[in-house]
DNA sequence: GATGAATGAGACTTCATTCAT
DNA sequence: TATGAATGAAGTCTCATTCAT
């Protein structure tokens, strides 16, 4: 089997046994067995535990920025960019919920070397958020645009917010990643105030929007 | 020393351990060196290392929803009643960041009891914007109301963002509790697309609005 | 409370506690709330841990030879002094299953300082058990009379069957003290092959015998 | 060095200490010391130290009935087979006196889970000493036999003796396993009585048996 | 006389990691 | 390439014992 097809089964092995676990309580025992493999093994490929986990954590990123980033058409108006970056987000993390844990919540709370690596993937997201942002503001032609760091928050906010909305829908059966996104894009382009005046942002035929009232 | 006191001491010596290293990471060792006592001490107080770690939560979480509780009056229109709320919230996360830490990282990422514990903070926070859309809606005449489910899924939004917000005020130099609350509240209020429309969110004065461009 | 009587109360705490956790599971907190007083209290009284058990060990032991001294009248026929004897020690044993157990059972398992004391506990037993061999001898004319060596080997069985006997009555419900007594008598008189040839020992009116076939 | 091999040297340094010291102060770090391992390879192969407890005594029961039977032939008159009986026992203890005192004392007193090991053990000997009463009860063409209670306490009563001399053997110099065998047999089979009346059991040649007198 | 408060020492157990083959 | 065998280091927890009052 070559070794290629190895790690890629340790790496499933172990993000799998690091989102059920969490770092610390993973035992590298338990990663080699859920492999199929010697534990000497899975240290000849991936050298320490540190560096497996660190491992995991590339994987998972750049398939979650990959998905979202094939999710989005450049051209299109900022609002339905960011409707398909947000659905293609909780698709996504939908479909790899160890992956996501890992991501998310282990990733984050077990020192600084790990949480290095998850910054890059969040700056990703807070970037893409910001340039919606920015065509947003052009195309409502605003002139001089929001603050930096005005901007730099409400892209926080809205990457927290679908933070927040994955771990919820993944945790509460029955919603969709369609909803989800649909709820944040909701909350995110009219805002609440806007929503009580039932005018909620218009989405895109198939979206589950919220009805007019 | 009264056996009060100590116990406080040690709790306080447990949250930052806890904070910084994570769950698993934090030895009672440092933990009892911490505080200043022995590590049997620990033990004949608190019991064991579980049971000091929800003590910890506990202890947290019970501030954090007092400040919050305090700093709202009831009485006032939805969109205050939410932004004292805010307010109150960002200033004692920053206040607290290893309680807060413990509370949104560390208490969610090692295990079903302790998430257990914060799921009861988190269903106050829910249940407090909740309360708030609710009261929004009453006030702008709309009836019929929201579908449920959707307004779980506002909330859920709007307490992930401001948990989110909490964590980058504390990471980001310079961010002021009221900025904090400020931007989450335009982002929550205006929507995105009012925002960019030039129509924000009108702050009570003293809070640091986005200038209407 | 005068002093001798809490000293009774902790040793009660101890033989009981010693009895049903053994030596060294027993731990001072759980004797000294049994008792009723504070931990420094037992060490103020008893010194250590091992002094308390060589206390609770000297005081079973005395009254158990006590006991058996008590029940015997030394003026009477061999067999009928081992009777009275044997009659007595199981009735001690089965009243004080605890203090029992302690001299049984733990003294001669957790090392030399205790073994050593229930030494002279046994060497008392085998002593009488000697004696009444003798007279036996004596009565029966045997002359010259055995070897040394063997007396005490049979004493040495002797003491072994009733020490079993003794733990075999405590454990089997229905099993009375004169029962044992008389199974044993029956054992030790008679002699199997006896018992066999439907020759049992004679026992004194009141004792169960074995039935002559 | 093959497993098998190790495990075994492991657990004769578990008898050994064990049997001297107890099984509450035997540490396992002294264990694995005495059998040349590291502590965390004894973990792997006995995995507990109450496990390692248990192997202990089954070993060691096993060995001793493995003994017993195999120095008895069924075919034999019963004082025969009770006599071979009891001088392999006699033999076996004193070959191995330190796993005789975890059978006999340790696994007595240290808890349920081990106790109830010893039971099987010990109901293995008293149901070969029951058959071998049986036996001479039909050989004295004796009808109807005794009762069975009686018969159980006289099979304690036998069981009890040996195990009693066994460890009196152990620790008196200069007495054989088979001057041991022999005061029991005359002790039990003729019984003191008909010993004081010059009328002992007859050993077969090679036997020390008691002088007649 | 009596105790609340405190600890040094040591127990069992686990785990990341490395050889020798 | 791949692994069976092995361990140093560290963690949680318990307990006999002693002060200061």
């Amino acid at each position: 089997m070559p070794r290629a097809v190895r790690e890629q089964q340790m790496l499933d092995a172990a993000v799998r046994t690091f989102g059920q676990r969490g770092y610390r309580a993973a035992s590298m025992d338990e990663i080699a067995e859920l492999a199929g493999v010697s534990k000497p093994l899975v240290y000849l490929y991936l050298n320490s535990k540190e560096d497996l986990f660190i491992a995991c954590i590339r994987r998972e990123a750049k398939a979650l920025t990959t998905a979202v980033r094939a999710g989005v058409h450049p051209g299109l108006p900022a609002d339905r960019q960011l409707w398909e970056g947000l659905t293609a987000f909780f698709t996504h993390t939908a479909q790899h919920p160890d992956g996501w844990t890992v991501l998310h919540l282990q990733a984050r709370t077990h020192g600084e070397p790990f949480a290095a690596e998850v910054a890059a993937l969040r700056a990703d997201m807070v970037a893409f958020v910001t340039e919606v942002i920015v065509v947003a503001a052009r195309e409502a032609r605003r002139d001089p645009s929001l603050p930096e760091r005005e901007v730099a928050g409400l892209a926080e906010a809205l990457v927290g917010a679908a933070e927040s909305l994955a771990a919820w829908a993944n945790a509460t059966p029955g919603v969709t990643a369609r909803q989800a996104a649909a709820t944040l894009m909701n909350f995110a382009w009219a805002g609440l105030g806007e929503l009580m005046g039932g005018r909620p942002w218009a989405a895109p035929s198939g979206a589950e929007a919220v009805p007019a009232g």
